[in-house]
DNA sequence: CCTATATACTTCACCTGTCAATGTATCTCT
DNA sequence: AGAGATACATTGACAGGTGAAGTATATAGG
C-alpha cells in the first residue's frame, strides 16, 4: 500500500525494537504508535507485524508474556532483551551507512 | 554479501536508470562504475543486475541493442527511454520520502 | 437485542527481488 | 597451453512482505 515498502522492506525489525526501547509494549499498540509517528503516512500490516515478532523472538532479540488483562481481548506484551539492544544498535549503524551508500548510487 | 543490501533492494532499478542518465551502457560496465562510485563497497551481483535490465525493459524504461564489437565479447547496450527518465525521478522523490520515513520510524 | 465497529491476535498462500551456482564465449598475457 | 579478465544468461532456492480469511471480546448506537 504505502510508496515506502520497498525501502523499509527488511526494516520492520528495527522498527519494532526501537518501539520496544521505549518500554514494554503489544503488536496493536506498536502499531498504533507507528501510525502516530509518521502521522498516518506508514502502518504495519498485521502480517507483517506478527511475523516479525516471531522471527525476532526466535532470534532472542524480544521475549513476551500474556497480559493480564480482566477486560478486552487478551493481549502479548513484548520486552526488548539484551541481544536485541545491540542488533537494534548494529541496525542503526547499518542504516546511516546504506543511506549515505544508496545516496551516492542513485546520483546520476 | 553487502551489509547494505536491505536498503538497496528495491532500488536497483533506480540505481541501473541513474547510470544510464549519464549515457547508454552494458551491463559488465555499469556494475564497474557502481563499484568505483561506492569506492568498493557495493557491487550488484550479475543475477540481480541482468534481472534488473529484464525487468525495466519490460517495463518500458530502458530499450536494448547489441553493439557492434569487432573484437572482445559481444556487449548488450542499454537506453534510458522517456519512460524511464519519469521513472527515475518518481524513484528518486519517493526514495527521499522514504527516507525521512524510515529515519522517523528506526529512532526511539 | 442486534449490529457495526474497534480492539487484538493468528495462519496460509502467494509474490517479488535477490543471489549462489553454473554455463557460454572471447580476448590478453605469460 | 593455461590463467584470468571481460561479458552475458539461466536456474532454483530463499527471505520478507502482504492479502485474505478466521477467531474472540468489548462498546456504542439504533
Amino acid at each position: 500500500m504505502s510508496i515506502a515498502s520497498d525501502v523499509i522492506r527488511g526494516h520492520t525489525d528495527a522498527i519494532i525494537l526501537a518501539q520496544l526501547i521505549q518500554g514494554d509494549s503489544y503488536g496493536y499498540k506498536i502499531n498504533r504508535a507507528i501510525q502516530e509517528k509518521t502521522e498516518g503516512q506508514y502502518e504495519l500490516k498485521e502480517a507483517t507485524l506478527y511475523t516479525a515478532f516471531r522471527r525476532l523472538e526466535q532470534m532472542g532479540c524480544i521475549t513476551s508474556y500474556w497480559g493480564d488483562e480482566n477486560t478486552g481481548a487478551r493481549r502479548r506484551y513484548y520486552s526488548i532483551t539484551q541481544a536485541g539492544l545491540e542488533m537494534y544498535d548494529r541496525m542503526l549503524a547499518e542504516w546511516e551507512q546504506s543511506q549515505a551508500l544508496l545516496q551516492k548510487l542513485i546520483t546520476p
